[in-house]
DNA sequence: TGTAAGTCAATATC
DNA sequence: GATATTGACTTACA
């Protein structure tokens, strides 16, 4: 798709980062390529297609690129952003007018969109009534909050409580809005309504008002908007307790055990009764936009109803027997009942790099490791969280990957005791002994773990062997040659052809899926590399995520580019230009290539202060490092097959060339330490 | 069938 | 100990 040239406006062929004459027919784009000011002078064709390499430059294309454009190495990627970059944005900068440069180009821009006057519609809300859940307010463990709830005879805003700038006391930006709008108090305009309605709806146990009238506070609106939640007769005293006491277990075997004989049966009875009494939220017939998904979500709402209900009674109304039908409110990250999966419609727009900055700020702010975070909220792994908040992708990009951060944000529109509450009700019901949390609460909420979720339930596990050991595999490590090769061969060739692919593998002894992988990898965390901002659709209104207070804990910035070994940091920069060069000469084959094979091991072998002069290199400078960045490379390009090329470096790779096979194996093998075929790390 | 996307989880690094 | 990296797996889709 990317097989273009990047003309400049002098007719100069645009590069990446590598000065010297240019004759090629394909450019790599360079992670320079994204510098704001120079990207505002290529066609916006190109600008939208680098998110993902789809869909831009195709064809034709000919950028044109304005010869004083400034391109900033370190522009164009996410966590290169200043360290004052968040000073810099407003509560409300999510707002404002964006500027967007369609492939349309009519250059729509966004009308600045207050907070509080997203989508009345969110209103709508699938019938995601909660079974089983009448006691969430015991999980706001008061021995922690008591600093954070004190008593108030009315429900309106302490807006001194959770002022902005106190970094204890973080505000949502329903809070912002709350202060700033106060017709919010009235729940006329209310973002992420459904998320806080299923809140609200699990309020309803003796500490009901009161902690009601918190979380309204907090939340900046106030649930009264819903009529039914004023009419809807609220439990008594004693139907409160009786749920309380009768919530069911649900989780865990031993809380099943301290359930005996009738109280099972007054278990399902309390449930069913807890049900009918929790106030359902108003549901507005659906927009005929959203009516499908949302008919979607509550069919699915009602499922889980029933499940969670299960078969207490039949058609007769006569209660089955204990354990035919227990009630089981784990939740997951496709469990509806749970609040932190509040579905957002598709006229949102939310700024995946914003919640990401907010959420990493908020981790370290309260000391929530990311793994806690990742598994008691997200329901994914440390490394995934980690990974998502240095590398968020556009919220228009992603796929069934919005429901992690449809879960940062739902848990993040939440008020700061009701989002440490969550961390914190989660955190003990999986360890025993340490288990202070009321069963009820435990019960109610007890931690999505990444165990629970689907995708890993069908990750095929290796079998034990005989003994009962583990017949894992362990993970592949490159070897530095086989890494710096391949990094070498992704420079110029995203997307190898399978006989390549089978050339190198055989080169490198490894396996061919090994080299599928790591090209597959490689062009997507390249693409991560290279993110440029999404743009809303005209439709789409920006959900605004209030930044932290303060500027956030600055991640250090790293090279989103391949790990090198401390012994990879003899590499040269020069070996950028000397790759670069060879596949940009491949006009006469893949001679060149064959000679970064040669240099590399060559390089390898101690042979460091030579390149080879074929491949244009100059001196080598100890210390000087391979930063290997592949965002700077991926263009987004269709497998690049050139048989003419791939004959070429086949021959020359298989004895024809300079380095035969034979050279390369012995040079491999000479190289002690460092067999070619990659070491795994036993567990 | 190949690729992209999303992710896990082992491992490396801080 | 917490976070970042990364090889490989699963799923969806064209």
């Amino acid at each position: 798709m990317y097989t273009n040239q990047i003309q400049s406006t002098d007719n100069t062929l645009f590069e990446p980062r590598i000065c010297r004459p240019c004759s090629t027919t394909t450019t790599s784009i360079a992670d320079d390529f994204y510098d704001a000011d120079a990207i505002t002078t290529i066609t916006t064709t190109a600008s939208r297609g680098l998110w993902s390499g789809e869909g831009a430059m195709t064809g034709n294309n000919f950028l044109q690129i304005d010869p004083n454009a400034h391109f900033n190495a370190s522009a164009g990627h996410y966590d290169d952003l200043p360290e004052n970059f968040l000073e810099t944005v407003s509560p409300h900068n999510s707002g404002q007018p964006m500027s967007i440069q369609g492939q349309d180009g009519n250059g729509a821009h966004l009308a600045s969109l207050n907070n509080m006057s997203v989508s009345v519609s969110d209103y709508a809300m699938p019938n995601m009534s909660t079974i089983g859940v009448p006691t969430y307010s015991s999980a706001l463990k008061a021995e922690s909050l008591d600093h954070l709830i004190t008593p108030r005879s009315s429900s309106h805003l302490n807006v001194d409580k959770y002022s902005y700038g106190n970094s204890a006391s973080l505000l949502s930006p329903l809070q912002l809005d709350g202060r700033n709008d106060h017709s919010n108090l009235l729940g006329i305009s209310r973002p992420n309504g459904r998320a806080s309605e299923m809140l609200s709806s699990l309020r309803t146990n003796p500490s009901y008002l009161n902690i009601k009238e918190e979380l309204t506070s907090d939340l900046g609106y106030n649930n009264d908007y819903d009529p039914t939640y004023l009419i809807q007769p609220q439990p008594s005293q004693q139907e409160l307790e009786r749920m309380t006491a009768a919530t069911p277990p649900a989780i865990s075997g031993d809380l099943m055990g301290q359930l005996q004989g009738n109280d099972l049966v007054q278990f399902e009875v309390a449930t069913s009764q807890a049900y009918h009494s929790i106030p359902q939220p108003v549901q507005p017939a659906p927009s005929s936009s959203r009516k499908r998904a949302r008919t979607k979500a509550a069919q699915q709402a009602q499922q889980q109803q029933q499940m969670a209900a299960g078969p207490s009674s039949n058609d007769d109304g006569q209660v089955l027997a204990p354990g035919a039908g227990v009630p089981r409110a784990v939740y997951s990250t496709s469990d509806v009942t749970d609040p932190l999966n509040a579905e957002i419609d598709d006229d949102i727009y939310i700024d995946t790099r914003d919640l990401c900055k907010r959420i990493a700020y908020e981790l370290k702010q309260h000391s929530i490791p990311q793994a806690i975070f990742a598994e008691r909220i997200l329901c994914r792994s440390q490394g995934t969280l980690s990974d998502l908040l240095r590398n968020p992708k556009p919220w228009n990009k992603l796929k069934s990957g919005r429901e992690t951060f449809r879960r940062m944000f739902n848990w993040v529109q939440q008020p700061l005791h009701v989002r440490l509450s969550i961390l914190d009700m989660y955190k003990d019901s999986s360890t025993p002994g340490t288990n202070d949390i009321p069963l009820n609460t435990a019960a109610v909420m007890s931690p999505p773990t990444p165990a629970q979720n689907a995708r890993q339930h069908s990750r095929s596990r290796p079998a034990a062997d005989e003994n009962g050991i583990s017949a894992k595999r362990p993970r592949l490590v490159f070897t530095d040659i086989q890494k710096r090769t391949l990094q070498a061969i992704f420079k110029e060739t995203q997307r190898p052809s399978r006989e390549m692919q089978q050339t190198i593998a055989e080169h490198l002894r490894l396996d061919m899926s090994t080299v599928s992988n790591f090209f597959m990898n490689a062009r997507r965390r390249s693409r991560n590399g290279s993110v440029v901002d999404d743009e809303p659709a005209p439709y789409q209104q920006v959900k605004p995520i209030s930044p932290p207070p303060q500027s956030p804990t600055q991640v250090k910035p790293r090279s989103r580019g391949f790990k090198t070994s401390p012994e990879s940091h003899s590499m040269p920069e020069h070996i950028d230009e000397a790759v670069a060069a060879v596949a940009h000469g491949a006009s006469a084959g893949y001679g060149n290539l064959n000679n970064t094979y040669a240099n590399l091991l060559e390089m390898e072998n101690g042979n460091e202060g030579q390149w080879n002069e074929d491949a244009g290199a100059v001196d080598m400078k100890p210390g000087s490092s391979l930063d290997f960045d592949p965002s700077q490379y991926d263009d987004g390009s269709p497998q690049q097959h050139d048989p003419s090329q791939e004959e070429a470096l086949r021959q020359h790779l298989e004895g024809g060339g300079v380095l035969g096979n034979d050279d390369i194996k012995t040079e491999v093998e000479l190289k002690d330490g460092d067999s070619p075929s990659g070491s795994y790390h036993s567990n």
